[in-house]
DNA sequence: TGCAGTGTTGCTTC
DNA sequence: CGAAGCAACACTGC
């Protein structure tokens, strides 16, 4: 998210949005239809881009934020965008004959480069069109993805925002500050509840990890990264994590994180940052997504895959002992 | 062919 | 309130 931010501000402020189009209106959640969401966008400028957790948040003229949330396998894209041509069979309709923002449109990249070979771009149900003539387009083959717009100096009135916890990266995000929303968390778990006696379901360190309102960012690959690095099974119940391993784990968020926000970001499978290209971390990974593998600490594992919470989990047998 | 698996989150149920 | 399980959706790969 972190790098789709970073590429976005060198783009989009500036800009003035001069259209929106959408095939998948379901994606809207505020305003509720897509007539209000349009007049709330078109003739804005960009203000900022920026990032609250895995939340995009575009900054816009007269006072309103458009949030976006990728989910599953949402892609902001930013690059020129044409309407596709429809088959011959159709050839009556010429373009001029249909609204723009008519549903069934299709559009893709329109330039060549990597932007046209994401694989996504068969799925693009949202386009802005800016000012410069260049889009911005979401795409989306799952539809989970999330858009709103809410005004900028209430935002923290959204769940989405407000609930979220400390940004690992942030500077305040320091090992106390860790160790006291670890604490808090372990606090919360009353004693005889179900995993104390042989259920351990609960307070799993992963699933802590993962956690949005403990620490806003983290998801499946990083978490399973970060455990790596610090040598901590995922399964590991936060009751039994003492602070020199706690330690071990803060000081892995940070340099997982750090190492992935310099390789642009995970690509293993479809991510691309807007430009279509990919990022680089599918190239150093250690842990996700590398069943079967030599631990690459030869230390004589290899990585064994398990599920967590209906995730798929994946750490070390060697180094990572429960 | 069929079904598990996919980078997320939120709702329902207990 | 907390946690588990599943739903939202559509495609890939075993």
């Amino acid at each position: 998210m972190q790098t789709i931010v970073s590429d976005l501000k060198k783009v989009l402020p500036g800009l003035k949005i001069t259209d929106v189009w959408c095939g998948w209106t379901k994606m809207i959640k505020k305003p509720d239809n897509f007539a209000d969401f349009r007049e709330k966008l078109v003739e804005k400028k960009i203000l900022e881009v920026r990032r609250q957790g895995k939340n995009i948040l575009i900054d816009l003229s007269g006072g309103q934020t458009l949030l976006i949330h990728q989910k599953m396998t949402g892609h902001l894209l930013y690059g020129k965008y044409r309407i596709k041509t429809q088959n011959a069979k159709r050839k009556t309709q010429n373009n001029r004959s249909k609204s723009k923002n008519e549903k069934n449109l299709k559009w893709v990249a329109a330039e060549a480069g990597p932007l046209r070979d994401d694989p996504y771009n068969r799925f693009v149900h949202l386009v802005f069109e800016l000012s410069n003539g260049r889009h911005l387009a979401l795409s989306d083959l799952r539809k989970f993805a999330k858009v709103l717009i809410w005004p900028t100096p209430e935002l923290n009135e959204l769940d989405d925002l407000r609930k979220l916890g400390p940004d690992p990266l942030d500077k305040s995000f320091s090992f106390p500050e860790f160790k006291k929303i670890f604490n808090g968390k372990k606090g919360k778990m009353r004693a005889g509840a179900a995993f104390f006696l042989g259920g351990a379901k609960a307070g799993q360190i992963k699933k802590f990890l993962m956690e949005q309102k403990n620490i806003a960012g983290i998801g499946n690959i990083y978490s399973d990264e970060i455990l790596w690095e610090a040598g901590i099974h995922p399964l590991k119940n936060i009751q039994e994590i003492k602070e020199a391993d706690l330690r071990k784990i803060f000081n892995a968020i940070k340099k997982v994180l750090k190492k992935a926000i310099k390789a642009k970001g995970d690509s293993i499978s479809d991510y691309r940052r807007p430009s279509g290209e990919k990022g680089g971390y599918q190239n150093i990974q250690n842990a996700y997504h590398m069943t079967g593998k030599k631990c690459g600490k030869n230390d004589g594992g290899v990585i064994q895959r398990i599920k967590i919470g209906g995730r798929s989990a994946h750490f070390c047998t060697v180094h990572q002992k429960l």
